[in-house]
DNA sequence: TTGGTCTAGGAG
DNA sequence: TCCTAGACCAAT
């Protein structure tokens, strides 16, 4: 018999399209994948319905050239979810289809992940406290729990425990981490427990060995999943707990089409499955705080206790503003009495490459990218200027190109050249620094470097950001966070917010056995709060501060934003764009309209930026004020527009 | 998003 | 008059 199918085909528009096909042929069903004829090429499409007949039509029905997948890949509920994420992002449903499901076609053997599964379960005695928060989760009715813990406090512990409970009542649970923390620490962990029984999503699959995954899921073979952002899209049917570890992190938020976050989509999963959420962390998201604060859906939960002993680290503020040089001598004196002891040393820096930036001293020039606004960044080793946003490279220069002067001289400093200021001043020691740079040359640098590490054939590790999260070296007992301030001079409302975040998981790194862990953090900024409440370790007076200051400026969360970014090759074309979004949406009430006016980037990859920000108390008519427009207002194609609902920066 | 068609303006 | 870059539009 002639069928239909309604089809959602992988451009961006807010509809489906109807396919006709012969049922003796071909099995088409809801939730698999088909190619079809488009337009003057072959697409890919997500068959959403399957119908005997059609109404009148208006255009020519076309038939489905064949079938991609044998068995349904997605639900419907599947594709409610990605309706609601449509209307919710501003996106369309085709590019959320894609971001949901793999793009994997053939089935292939397992991922290589070796379970070493001749150990298992610990048999680790909970703490009063893990123990209150794991019986709260599974036997009271609540729906959304936080659990609040300094780092050490064990909250992996709690929520392995929730995911085993769940699973043995029959339910089925994803584990979200953030893309860094998804190393051989965790997973070697969950494999020793679950064995066969979790899926891990880690972001060395390619796409078959992801859809391979999927389908696992999918035919219930698996009661865990764990894995980064893109995992709380696993087809569970019966999902019961999400998990969602280091809830604050910025990697739960996608950067780019769907520009969906993770916990809202988690929330919207348990919703419509009445599954149970449950968070954590050491350094709370503001969103989370007020939640906690206003306290009827969300419950918190306390974990006090610093297992295995460790207190928290002792920290002291070296004022940079009255210092020259990179290092205070507050540090080196630190660093010397923890190196004497035969004890080791974290340096953090926030910023890459040998120094700053280009800087003419005659006439003030400062060397900026030419496809992007932003200063080129010298990398020593490589010997060129960089580009941190577009890559572009090119050669040091020694003369001002504007004024001609030689007085010119690079200012600022990154992890290069403090690790050859640390080289300078401590010849005796091993030093090693880890960052994207060094990453990038190979891949096998971290695990290589920690290893020699841990085994005390380095004493000084020095790196960005990676060195932040999640490790835990008994030997270390002092960290230096070399300049604090870089994240503060960002124009964002939350900056204060992301240094303080990072100042207080670098600063966990200390002492982690013993209550020797020392912590210096030089800065020009001590008055700022993020330094004022992170050198007292005070993290609820930092949320309760920073809070309050959110009400007053009427800021996130107290008031909801939507960034609307108009980006074109074409400097007039983007800022018209924007002023016209602009214009029509000042026609509505209940939301303010800010700009349009150039982003803080103004230029990236040689495309102009401008923006149109959007922020109320009443998110619901300022989104669908927006939604007029983009239904009235079409983006011309030379302008490219990013619609970003609840963004975590406005640059 | 992609690919096809229309069109203004420049070269010859 | 021919050609091409860029604007514009349709897709079942």
């Amino acid at each position: 018999m002639i069928r239909y199918a309604d089809v959602v085909v992988p451009v961006p528009l807010r509809t489906e399209f109807t396919y006709r096909f012969d049922d003796t042929v071909m099995d088409v069903r809801p939730g698999i994948r088909v190619m079809v004829p488009f337009g003057a090429r072959k697409s890919r499409a997500y068959v959403v319905r399957v119908r005997d007949r059609i109404e009148t039509a208006s255009f020519e029905i076309r038939d489905i050239s064949r079938i991609i997948d044998p068995k349904p890949i997605f639900s419907e509920n599947d594709y409610k979810l990605a309706l609601w994420m449509e209307s919710f992002y501003f996106s369309s449903r085709g590019n959320i289809l894609d971001t949901m499901i793999p793009g994997g076609r053939r089935d292939v053997s397992s991922p290589a992940f070796d379970a070493d599964s001749a150990d298992s379960r610990p048999d680790v005695v909970l703490s009063p406290s893990q123990e209150r928060a794991l019986r709260r989760v599974m036997d009271s009715d609540g729906r959304m729990f936080y659990l609040f813990g300094i780092t050490g406090s064990g909250k992996t512990e709690v929520f392995l425990r929730c995911a085993e409970e769940t699973i043995a009542r029959g339910g089925q649970v994803i584990y979200l981490v953030p893309e860094i923390t998804l190393t051989h620490q965790l997973s070697r962990q969950v494999t020793a427990r679950f064995h066969d029984n979790v899926a891990i999503l880690h972001s060395a699959l390619t796409d078959a060995q992801r859809i391979t995954q999927w389908r696992k899921i999918k035919n219930g073979e698996v009661g865990l999943v764990i894995g980064a952002r893109s995992a709380v899209f696993a087809p569970f049917e019966n999902l019961r707990l999400v998990i969602i570890d280091e809830e604050h992190e910025n990697s739960y938020k996608s950067g780019n089409d769907p520009r969906y976050h993770a916990r809202q989509v988690a929330q919207y999963r348990c919703a419509q499955s009445g599954a149970k959420l449950l968070m954590g962390s050491a350094t709370p998201s503001l969103e989370a705080w007020k939640l906690m604060k206003d306290g009827s859906k969300m419950e918190r939960l306390d974990l006090t206790e610093r297992l295995g002993g460790g207190a928290l680290p002792t920290v002291t503020v070296a004022d940079m503003s009255k210092e020259k040089g990179m290092f205070s001598t507050l540090l080196t004196d630190m660093m010397n009495s923890a190196l004497l002891a035969g004890r080791q040393v974290i340096l953090f820096l926030n910023r890459r490459g040998f120094s700053y930036s280009f800087h003419c001293r005659t006439c003030g020039y400062e060397l900026k990218c030419p496809n992007c606004d932003v200063a080129m960044t010298y990398h020593k080793r490589r010997g060129e200027l960089v580009c941190h946003y577009c890559g572009h490279r090119q050669k040091p220069i020694t003369v001002c190109p504007q004024c001609g002067s030689l007085d010119v001289m690079y200012a600022g400093f990154g992890t290069e050249q403090v690790e050859a200021g640390i080289r300078r001043l401590f010849p005796e020691y091993t030093v090693a620094r880890l960052d994207t740079d060094v990453v990038s040359s190979d891949r096998n640098i971290i695990p290589q470097t920690l290893e020699k590490f841990r085994n005390n054939e380095i004493q000084i590790l020095l790196g960005t950001q990676m060195v932040a999260k999640g490790l835990n070296f008994p030997n270390v007992s002092l960290v230096g966070i070399v300049l604090a301030d870089s994240g503060l001079l960002v124009p964002d409302f939350r900056a204060e917010e992301r240094t303080f975040d990072l100042l207080v998981q670098v600063s966990g790194r200390s002492g982690r056995a013993d209550s020797e862990g020392k912590v210096v953090i030089q800065t020009r900024m001590k008055n700022s709060s993020a330094i004022e409440y992170s050198t007292a370790m005070d993290v609820e007076g930092f949320l309760d501060r920073e809070l309050a200051v959110r009400k007053e400026t009427g800021f996130p969360p107290y008031s909801r934003m939507i960034n609307l970014v108009f980006r074109s090759l074409n400097r007039k074309a983007a800022s018209d764009c924007a002023s016209v979004f602009a214009e029509k949406l000042r026609k509505f009430e209940g939301f303010e309209v800010f700009g349009a006016q150039e982003c803080a980037l103004e230029r990236v990859r040689n495309q102009w930026r401008f923006q149109v920000l959007l922020r109320s108390v009443h998110p619901g008519k300022m989104m669908d004020s927006l939604a007029a427009v983009l239904r009235e207002v079409k983006v011309p194609a030379s302008v490219t527009l990013e619609t970003d609902v609840d963004p975590l920066d406005i640059l």
